[in-house]
DNA sequence: TGTCGATGTCAACGAGCGTTGGCCTACAGT
DNA sequence: ACTGTAGGCCAACGCTCGTTGACATCGACA
């Protein structure tokens, strides 16, 4: 439990860094990111950062806790669950930059690879656990993972021009169906 | 036409460093990886690293020239393009470094984004050009992209524990149908 | 053999970074 | 009104990095 978030007079601040940290490291990654230009654009002193966060990497993990704001995938219509969730993190990953942050990040951060791994685990492979066979439901997960987060690479990082002209409806169009067939689909035959 | 290849006796160094810069930018990328770790790797001075190559940026992009070696794929089984292609990436992934090393320095480094966009439009939109209705090829390409990609970065960088244990062929399998329906299924239908 | 460019080593510069500690200021509790 | 403490700024340290230039050495060619 959270202790008592008892008012501080710095919180405006905190939450100014916070805001801050969110748009650098989403538009920079860790590394190109620096104390420096975080302070200077929440409008504060770079040591301010430090007495608050204690370290870069502090401010990392603070600025990137990160909720994927799944809805109850068992109580979807099953047939459009593809969808659903394709639709659900496009809307997600424009609404909040974090995840540009963490994936731009944990290309060649070890700590923030992690927190992807545990947002997965916890968020979406929970999130499906219900939905068909245990055993298979993290591989099932997995295969979903690859597809969105393959299109928020292509379209919001590398930025591929095919991939990023496209409309959300029509990427919903085309990639629905892989997703749902990752989630519900019959495993298919393999040597 | 490149000129003539008089051999230089630095040849061998050049090479070192070369196949040293590509180790080093593939587990690190490019901010992380060192000038100064390279060059210990290949077991000369720094100051070769830049005569050879003039700067950190031209290391980087003489080690990240990359050829996906993609065959001819309207010479191929039209229904078996999928899984060919599946496979084809997933073999070059693991025989060649340099893909990691440009992924994970695409994310953050405009020119490395720069590099992935044009061997994304100059080997796969190209290879893939003669296989349908042409305005709507670089959108079918785009979106193998995204899942092979997608693929490439929750297995081998992010490395989500279920992509990583599934065997390849059992990932083909899974795969397949997707690329194979970006490659040649019907448009879908979208408002 | 003597010469000159190519090859390689060494030390240092200058910039940018995370981080620290000292100091001033202003407000809350008495 | 007094005082302690939290909020804030400034200057600097120590480190690492890319990059540079001076100097030593080797090897091909005349």
């Amino acid at each position: 439990m959270t202790a008592a978030p008892r008012a501080r007079r710095s919180d405006a601040t905190r939450a100014a860094i916070l805001r801050a940290a969110r748009e650098r490291f989403a538009a920079d990654g860790y590394d190109r990111a620096t104390i420096r230009a975080i302070a200077a654009e929440a409008r504060i002193d770079p040591s301010m950062v430090m007495r608050y966060y204690g370290s870069k990497e502090g401010l990392f993990a603070a600025a990137v806790e990160f909720d994927l704001r799944l809805p109850a995938l068992t109580e979807l219509p099953p047939e459009q669950l593809g969808g659903l969730l394709v639709r659900h993190f496009l809307d997600r990953w424009e609404g909040d930059e974090t995840l540009a942050a963490l994936v731009r990040t944990a290309t060649t951060n070890p700590g923030a690879a992690e927190r992807m791994r545990t947002i997965f685990a916890e968020q979406l492979a929970a999130a499906m656990s219900g939905l068909g066979d245990p055993t298979e439901a993290p591989r099932r997960a997995g295969l979903v993972a690859s597809q969105i987060l393959g299109l928020a690479l292509t379209r919001y990082i590398i930025r591929l021009p095919p991939v990023v002209d496209m409309d959300p409806a029509e990427l919903v169009a085309w990639v629905a169906p892989t997703v749902q067939r990752y989630l519900t689909g019959p495993t298919p035959a393999w040597a």
